[in-house]
DNA sequence: GAAAACATGTTGAAATTTCAACACGAAAGG
DNA sequence: CCTTTCGTGTTGAAATTTCAACATGTTTTC
């Protein structure tokens, strides 16, 4: 339990909360610490749910299920990062997504309604835990923005241009490594892999970029398009 | 402005508020009240911004500029409606939109410090406000979510039956408007406009559904594809 | 260190989307 | 009431994407 202490710590829910707070912290929201195996289900679809949980290891997936029965990983939780928590605080009757363990690990769920309450202690902390939780959920908000601004782009080079010139916006330099695998961006893009690979491969052919697997090198002529 | 204290007696921000606190708590979060005409840029674009916004009459629109120029609507505020607060509260230091009036109107401009802040008074509402903004918040997070879910999908027909059977689903029937014309519903699906009718005529040939303007009714069979 | 699994790039045919152009009826404006 | 504008549907050609299949180099596994 103790090797957790250090998981919340970098969590971004508890930015600004002292270390030794944190157990007091922990019994005042009345966390629950719940182990899971691979594949374990952690919330069932169409549960009501009011907590959010914090992976403290390994990581989970939120997958939502189509009206065909297709299975998509809508969002991932890794280790520190918090889950659930826009459902928790939206009146979403029933969840709409399953979340499952994708390995071995362990989580913490807290009621949603025990950080917005002011408990009879002290409140210091409940007003931090708030600002975090409303800067965790905006922060999503504008990723998910930008994701929707990029995909709307209409073609594959539109859209990978599109992600490649804010990455350089967002790192602040021209050359910058991505975090996904060309799959990954395949995905994230909405386009197909093998298109996407071809696509790169002719704006390395028109000098409008460098690449290795995932560092790209915008030149100066992806700019003036 | 008295008129004003109806628009914000049903702004999901003060749900929750008695009418006659209203006055008393504006004063406390030192709103400031903005009169703006068609055009008139209320947020502009690279601002630091620690502020939301309610429009009380008229309608803003954020609007993004990409790399190349092109201008696109990322999101609309109407009367009663809150806008800006993803930014307040994510720790985006330049504002990547602009807001811009649609037409003439009045929007109230708050401090996000203060929502969140406990004043010296009872802090009572601060909480319902509180609650507001991260319910406000989360339940956009779902609706970006839903919007991804439905686009991801790959063709013209998949992203409609997407949205389609999520109204149903919604609505509770599979009788429906939606609140969108044919442009709008192209521009959310990201497909072409005469694709989406061609696609709409399809189905309606095939039996699927029926459909007249923004009215649709799904056949059976359409659960059953 | 060989075999298997994986990530990436390549290709051409089939399917789909986009684009531009026009038809038509309904609504709006004078 | 006539004209214009707008929203929608239709169509065919051009452009693009998807799909399936395979080549190649890299990493993992035993």
């Amino acid at each position: 339990m103790e090797k957790f202490l250090d998981v919340l710590e970098k969590c971004p829910l508890f930015a600004g909360i002292a270390p030794r707070e944190m157990v007091e912290i922990l019994r005042c929201l009345e966390a629950r610490f719940v182990v899971m195996q691979k594949d374990d289900c952690v919330l069932q679809e169409g549960e009501t749910v009011f907590q959010i949980g914090i992976v403290l290891h390994g990581v989970v997936q939120l997958v939502r299920t189509d009206y065909y029965g297709n299975r998509s990983v809508v969002s991932r939780a890794e280790q520190g990062q918090v889950f659930g928590e826009a459902y928790a605080f939206s009146d979403a009757q029933a969840l709409p997504i399953r979340v499952i363990a994708e390995m071995d690990g362990a989580v913490l769920m807290i009621n949603a309604s025990g950080i917005i309450a002011c408990c009879s202690n002290a409140c210091a902390f409940h007003k931090t835990l708030i600002h975090n939780l409303l800067h965790l959920v905006s922060a999503e908000n504008l990723m998910l923005h930008e994701r929707i601004d990029i995909t709307s782009q209409r073609t594959t080079r539109e859209k990978l241009l599109a992600y490649l010139l804010n990455q350089a916006k967002v790192q602040g330099s021209d050359c910058f490594s991505i975090p996904f695998d060309r799959q990954g961006l395949a995905d994230y893009l909405e386009v197909e892999r093998s298109g996407l690979s071809a696509e790169i491969s002719k704006l390395r052919k028109e000098g409008i970029l460098e690449s290795e697997k995932s560092y790209f090198h915008l030149l100066k002529s992806t700019l003036e398009v």
